[in-house]
DNA sequence: CCCGGTCGTCGAAGCGCTTCGACAATCGGA
DNA sequence: TCCGATTGTCGAAGCGCTTCGACGACCGGG
């Protein structure tokens, strides 16, 4: 037997070692490190100071064999490098932040798995709850969480979410609130810069649902709203820049969703003739730090990537303890003012 | 027993239910699984029916607790978030495609957890093996890389590579090109836009080596060449870049290190009255994707971040397998011209 | 025709942990 | 003072898998 067997070390210690050495059963020593049942001060100090001494750390994998739990949960990244790349990071990062303090580790798992990779991790237990990012209106992957064994939660919103955990920001006031503020200054004529053409296509959620609340603005405050997909790269940029405005010289007011764009954007006004924010205002849906190292610092709606990730991971844990809770959570947009918007629209001034 | 109690399903199958419905041993069913003992044709096809038939998936938790391999690698991923972001992140793609090739997951840990996140996920089994990013020159990891009990792969190199395995872009070579390219096309003084100086002040061995590369080729090719680091943000790099302009009218060349410095680094230097390429060449080390965004496209020399990944996996792989494997793997950097560095320095053209 | 080798399969012994039921000891209320 | 709770601890039964040794069947060579 594995006692016999030569020196009991040079392997890691296992719970029969800190037993042993603490004089102690076994369970006693799972109940010290679980706290799941009442032992003594004296008891818990002696084996608590045993397993200090031997460095014990518990076999994860005998953890998750006898407790069916493995505190570990998915994250499924759309890993296609390029879109919204710091978004994407900045999320994944308050998602392990977040995990970590539940105690639970993350494995990551990419998009490009599609639904197997889902099915994988949970069918073998590697996992004990799913997150995925980057759904889609009609994603693939959606009805196959719906009859998953374990839980999930999505960042965004698929078409129909019944039966589903999600979080997102609320991209259809964002959109709202940008057309808004511009509407308030006085702009009657704006035009949303989005998402490369390729993400609307696709059914990505929060693209549509960005351009649906700022046509909704639109109408509501009477002002004329064009909306137009915007490629990647600083030439696409500025060709569909010029274009527009040599199309709309009137426009007065941009809303850019594409924070790729965000830089060219800017660089590009001022060679047309347009300075920011005397003859073109600019809103942004981008991260704040983009927003702020941008100039001239731009007012913002920012996409809260930690607080999302913090947000789904709470969520995923209260699924984790049974708990339920609800089906949608949309994070409340804050439209923050900064030098890209901070004047009335030329039009508004005219009569000065 | 859980024969008894009820229904055998509703939950997952486990290796019993497969041979029971096979009608062979459990161990059977194991070696079909894993090739690891000669099975006969027809058994091994009445095993993978019955397999499929009955959905199951082997409990991760299980396997490694028996096999003592739970087919799991860490990956240390600096995340505060800001730093080359989309090179980490292609990085990271590379790593979780390649691993599952493997028939390996991926687990996601942050760089802010320090060594105790790798001894956690070490001492634990969570993980076979560990790779780690965003490697500084005296990093507190090292040490304790060297004396975990599970294999280790480094990007970046430390200044002591001895007893670990290392892969890296060979930064080096990388400046040195990017100069020898420059003096090559008669620029007599040179400057490196470096990273933030924060990267620099945390000893992180690719600026430091970059920034050494470019010195040397300086010497050797007898150019001048400044060097100073680069903060984020558009002001800061129209800052900077006007600061050494104005103090050094004669710089004909810029080497750009800092990814997120190039789109600012373009979009200035037209407003400060240099061209690109005809006033000012500049070359970067940057993805190529945002080099051929960026314009004028820039000639460039790509971190070869899937390369990077796939290697560092492999490695580990076989380091898993017991393989020896080389010390130090730096990979040979490849500087594509494009449209940013076409013509010849001014100086060079001033006889014409 | 016999014997040493393969081949294919089985049974059983763990791997290291959690958790359940049992039980002695202690406690407080009537 | 006695009894039912409560508290603290233990032993043992798994959790689902891998792997080792055994063993019958079958092979070919001398």
């Amino acid at each position: 037997m594995s006692a016999a067997r030569g020196r009991p070390s040079a392997e890691q210690p296992t719970i029969a070692d800190v037993a042993r050495h603490a004089g102690v059963a076994v369970s006693t020593v799972s109940y010290v490190l679980s706290g799941k049942r009442a032992i003594s001060e004296v008891t818990r100090n002696r084996v608590l100071a045993s397993i200090r001494l031997l460095g014990y750390h518990p076999h994860a994998g005998a953890r998750s064999l006898a407790s069916r739990r493995a505190n570990v949960i998915a994250l499924v990244l759309p890993l296609r490098a390029g879109m919204q790349v710091p978004v994407v990071m900045q999320f994944a990062m308050a998602v392990v932040t977040t995990a970590r303090r539940f105690d639970h580790d993350v494995l990551l798992v990419t998009s490009d798995e599609g639904p197997a990779g889902l099915r994988r991790v949970a069918a073998t237990a590697l996992v004990d709850g799913v997150l995925v990012m980057d759904v889609e209106l009609d994603d693939a992957r959606v009805p196959l969480l719906r009859e998953l064994a374990r839980p999930s939660v999505l960042i965004g919103l698929p078409a129909d979410a019944t039966g589903l955990t999600c979080v997102d920001l609320d991209f259809r006031r964002a959109g709202w609130a940008c057309v808004a503020h511009l509407a308030g200054l006085g702009h009657r004529r704006v035009a949303l810069l989005g998402a490369p053409s390729a993400v609307y296509d696709r059914g990505t959620g929060f693209a549509h649902r960005t351009r649906a609340g700022v046509v909704e603005a639109a109408a509501e405050h009477g002002v004329d709203a064009l909306t137009l997909p915007c490629e990647e790269g600083a030439v696409a940029v500025r060709a569909a820049l010029t274009d527009l405005l040599e199309r709309h010289p009137d426009v007065s007011a941009l809303v850019v969703q594409n924070e790729a764009a965000v830089g060219p954007v800017l660089a590009t006004l001022p060679t047309l003739g347009r300075r920011v924010p005397r003859d073109v205002s600019v809103v942004a849906v981008c991260p704040d730090q983009f927003a702020e190292q941008a100039s001239p610092m731009l007012t913002a709606v920012p996409v809260p990537a930690e607080e999302i990730g913090t947000q789904a991971v709470s969520l995923l844990m209260r699924k984790l303890g049974d708990e339920a809770v609800p089906e949608v959570t949309l994070l409340e947009p804050r439209l923050t003012v900064r030098d890209s918007t901070t004047v009335p629209a030329p039009a508004a001034r005219v009569g000065r």
